[in-house]
DNA sequence: CTTGACAGACATACGTCGTAAGTTTAACCG
DNA sequence: CGGTTAAACTTACGACGTATGTCTGTCAAG
């Protein structure tokens, strides 16, 4: 059968994978990542993968590695308050970049050295900046819930403030005044644009960090 | 061919199809929630079930409004801190109970009646307690972007102590104290039982409820 | 040069999934 | 008792992950 010239043989590597992967997610999302469709966008069978890749789950582990790399690691010598807000922003922009990986993030161990050199750092910080070392496991282990939920809750609402209020304009005939009063109030002011209801990763943010700081300094 | 009798005739309902569902899921995961397996709990082909439920999408929809139902609806009357408190434990608990139901809930848009009515009165709570609708918005929004995160970070986190210890022992001789000192660090006191590397709700949740109390009362 | 080993791509095949489409059964009503 | 109809059954399809076995291009040793 006809074959392309060798001389347009690139061998594949699981690198080449895992960003072919992390591209086709992002640009059709993760149930179109599927082996057949992955080996396709690297002109290749999808039984060639797994002479890189063990399974799919060790793939998708390896996305998330990815991922996680391009997240900021913080100073450890910075002051640790900003270094955690600039960390939380970091990793919020990163998961919005890419919409699958939150949830996976979310749903397996990651022991990947990019994930454990992001914990490192983040520890180191914490604890230099006074906190003990169960208190900086703490307050991480707190930050990144509230970061990893704030993400995936903005994640799975998105809509503008203009489709918003379209939307609410359309439940509101079906909500009834009496039955749900919060709903409804709140639904009014939506559909009349004068509630966006877009939420900020700093507002949640802000109190935890304020609530560390005291916790620090008493 | 043989039929059992007449009598042993139980039509299927969807309320029944959902709670074997949750059943099954809780038993074995969510994984081993295929339509087959589903309808061979029911007694019932596969294709039976589409006669109540559109397709498996739509039945985990519907499951997840069950897991909704169960959760503590606040009080409207009710002091606001206390009640946001008694409803992040109940949420934090039913969804321990059903733990493939949080990234579920966390990864689709549900608008079921469980819901709506749960969100309404966590916004009447609020408002009565002097926040402003869009304050009371962004509040439970904070919250529960904390709750559920946390609640999923647990999830994949299934270790009691002295699991979590040993297995602390295991990964120390990997975790250079040189390049990781934050993570050896902490590693060693998890391996010696000084820090038992549980994580309570209580902890980000006070944080986020006096900083609350902080914003309202300014 | 030739050759032969081997890494890595290919082809085929299996079992399982969700579900479309068509058929059969049993319960009820006139 | 006969006809209607809701609801279960049967069959089949395409897509999925992946086990297994084959083929081929590359390169070092003779």
């Amino acid at each position: 059968m006809a074959r392309p010239p060798a001389a347009s043989r690139v061998p594949l590597t699981a690198e080449r994978i895992l960003q072919a992967g992390v591209t086709l997610a992002d640009a059709h999302g993760l149930d179109a990542l599927t082996m057949r469709a992955l080996g396709q966008e690297l002109g290749v069978q999808a039984m060639s993968l797994y002479n890189h890749v063990a399974h799919k789950e060790a793939l998708l582990d390896g996305m998330v590695e990815v991922v996680v790399a391009e997240i900021d690691v913080p100073d450890p010598a910075a002051p640790w308050k900003e270094a955690m807000r600039r960390r939380a922003w970091s990793a919020h922009t990163v998961l919005m970049r890419h919409p699958w990986a939150a949830g996976l993030l979310m749903s397996r161990v990651n022991v990947g050295p990019a994930m454990l050199r992001y914990v490192d750092a983040t520890l180191q910080c914490l604890h230099r900046a006074g906190f003990t070392l169960p208190e900086a496991d703490r307050a991480w282990n707190t930050l990144d819930s509230y970061i990893y939920g704030f993400t995936l809750h903005k994640l799975n609402f998105p809509f503008d403030p203009a489709e918003y209020a379209a939307q609410a304009r359309g439940y509101l005939p079906f909500l009834s005044a009496e039955e749900k009063p919060g709903l409804h109030a709140l639904t009014v002011l939506v559909a009349a644009g004068e509630h966006n209801g877009l939420h900020e990763l700093g507002f949640g943010l802000e109190l935890l960090l304020d609530g560390l700081e005291r916790r620090l300094t008493r």
